[in-house]
DNA sequence: CCCCCCCC
């Protein structure tokens, strides 16, 4: 990167003249405590030049201070000085002496990236002679964009003009949010759908695409406005012109896209189709690391993998606990020369379309790192990529491997064994007491145990409520005693509801009992009988209390989630039912007698 | 300015 100082300028600035904009380069800074006259805190004293003159009468005002803590200002770096004053101060031994205030600046590069002083500036001496040659105009007062082959960079930031021509371009590794005179000229490796938000901040729609050149890949985002504008027009594998967005510092928790920054797209923001041969723009790069590392990355961690589709499940279908919706998932087993398998899953349409029957390659930019019953697994996400047989090296690599020695190998799993019956991990056994000794709950995220146990009591009082008749809205509505029913989650009123169950039921097993909470399906189970049924018997109070009775005394399988609570500052083991099938005698047995025989060593002496 | 991404 060269910058054109603006050569003359202080002599200009220091003898009462005026430059707009002049780009100076800072060569030192000295602090000088408490001398602000407004707030009596420290000032900055900037030695400047333009590349002729060197001048170290500038002063910085207070409020740009944190621009010289946090090294913004520091040593060689270039800045365009936006907004100054000078004024004249009475120096006691060299008598009046011009001083310019700096009040807003430019960073158009670091020192870190500068690195070296430009020119060979000279101090501007007592009577030094005010240059007039060149200052019926104004100095240079515009950086020259390196090796420029286009009109682009006449003014502050590129237009571009003229799709086709040829621009020239800067690398996306080289952006950061101190210059923002570039364009890059970059493929467009993922687009998110548009998402709408709404929060505390505000509400607002946004999409997000991945861009990558051959210097490197970043992501860019663009809200509301410019959502609209550029939605439909950007298609993934294409080539864009890029120019005017922000850079800011992006944040590593939710990408892992190689790059210290990401973009936003901003009013100005021009993207338009490349139109010149695209053949050197790369298409889409991975970080791919190998299966076996993912044991020691943290959960939610993002990660690029690539391996066979080694085993494929079915696609099923759950209600999500956040949205109440239904989502559709699948889980496939994914392995790599590491030698090690993790469950990756698919939702929604990819779920559904994906054919594992001939072991393809899978490909996967940006996945999310699960933890479950304390195995890993990986999750695709709206962000992730996710391709099938992709055509690169890793991949042909892969399947030579698979074809000639992994297919008929074993791998070691890094996830939990969820379809296996009886596995030790999925079901996770436990007694009431064993709950308590486990700590189960304690952690960030609930945990999942399975019990045998008896129904001991079902409480029937305020075990159903009226609910929000729409399908994915289960909240409690109130009665408008008018024939209406308001619902305050969707906002509105109806003239029907559902009834629904919500049920409080103390178990029993052999170590002890728990309180747990039953909804609505589990808990028609339980009762044995439907919502709507005992709504419709419910001012038949001899009736309806019979119907909690009979419940008790049965014995199910019961499919526990359990996640500590604090209720006034009390802690509070909150158990609720996910599933509870009656119990199968012969499988209870059969576990029973294993535990028996692994306890008393039976098992093993016996092989 | 989002940052939710679901389930066992």
């Amino acid at each position: 990167m060269s910058f054109k100082l603006s050569e003359g300028a202080l002599s200009v600035i220091l003898a009462g003249g005026n430059v707009d904009d002049p780009v100076m380069q800072i060569l030192g800074h000295k602090k000088i405590a408490g001398t602000s006259s407004t707030t009596g805190s420290d000032r900055f004293r900037l030695l400047v030049s333009d590349g002729r003159h060197l001048n170290s009468f500038a002063m910085l005002a207070t409020q740009l201070n944190d621009k010289v803590t946090s090294g913004e200002l520091s040593d060689f770096t270039v800045i365009q000085i936006t907004r100054y004053i000078t004024s004249m101060v009475t120096n006691s031994d060299k008598g009046d002496k011009r001083v310019m205030v700096i009040l807003d600046v430019k960073i158009l590069a670091l020192g870190t990236e500068v690195g070296f002083k430009i020119g060979n500036p000279k101090p501007i001496t007592e009577g030094t002679e005010v240059e007039t040659g060149g200052l019926k105009q104004p100095p240079p007062s515009r950086p020259v964009q390196p090796r420029s082959s286009t009109n682009l960079v006449n003014s502050s930031a590129p237009v571009l003009s003229s799709p086709g021509s040829s621009v020239n371009t800067h690398p996306i590794s080289s952006l950061s949010p101190y210059q923002n005179k570039w364009v890059i000229k970059a493929r467009v490796t993922s687009k998110s759908p548009v998402r709408t938000w709404a929060n505390a901040r505000g509400e607002g729609k946004l999409f997000s695409i991945d861009l990558v050149d051959e210097s490197g890949e970043i992501r860019a985002t663009a809200f509301k406005e410019q959502c609209d504008k550029f939605y439909d027009m950007i298609e993934v594998n294409k080539v864009y012109l890029i120019s005017r967005c922000t850079l800011k510092t992006a944040n590593k928790k939710f990408t892992n896209i190689k790059n210290d920054y990401e973009m936003t797209f901003t009013n100005d923001t021009q993207m338009i189709p490349c139109h010149e041969d695209t053949t050197d723009i790369p298409s889409l790069t991975y970080n791919f690391i190998p299966i076996n590392t993912l044991a020691g990355l943290e959960t939610n961690a993002l990660v690029d993998l690539i391996g066979v589709c080694k085993s494929s499940g079915e696609v099923q279908s759950l209600i999500s606990r956040n949205t109440n919706r239904e989502l559709k998932k699948r889980d496939v087993t994914l392995v790599d020369e590491s030698n090690t398998s993790v469950s990756l899953t698919l939702w929604g349409n990819q779920a559904e379309e994906f054919d594992g029957s001939l072991q393809p390659v899978l490909a996967i930019k940006n996945g999310r790192i699960n933890e479950f019953g304390g195995g890993k697994s990986v999750s695709l996400m709206q962000s992730s990529v996710f391709q099938i047989n992709p055509d690169i090296t890793e991949a042909h690599k892969l399947r030579g491997w698979f074809d000639n020695v992994g297919s008929t190998q074993e791998q070691e799993s890094l996830s939990s064994r969820t379809g296996m019956a009886g596995g030790a991990l999925s079901s996770n056994w436990m007694t009431f007491k064993e709950v308590q000794e486990n700590q189960l709950g304690c952690g960030e995220k609930p945990d999942y145990f399975t019990s045998v146990a008896t129904v001991l009591l079902v409480r029937s009082e305020n075990s159903l409520y009226k609910a929000c008749p729409t399908a994915e809205c289960n909240k409690k509505v109130i009665d408008q005693n008018n024939g209406m029913y308001r619902c305050e989650k969707c906002n509105r009123e109806y003239p029907n509801f559902k009834y629904r169950l919500l049920l409080s039921v103390s178990l029993g097993d052999l170590s002890g009992n728990q309180w747990v909470t039953c909804f609505q399906e589990v808990a028609e189970v339980v009762l044995g009988t439907t919502s709507q049924e005992i709504g419709d018997m419910f001012h038949d109070d001899k009736q309806f209390r019979e119907v909690f009775y009979k419940a008790a005394f049965k014995t199910y399988t019961f499919r526990l989630r359990a996640k500590m609570e604090n209720y006034n500052d009390e802690n509070r083991l909150k158990v609720t039912v996910v599933d509870a099938k009656p119990l199968n005698v012969q499988e209870y047995n059969a576990r029973l007698i294993t535990e028996i025989k692994e306890m008393a060593g039976v098992g093993n002496s016996a092989k």
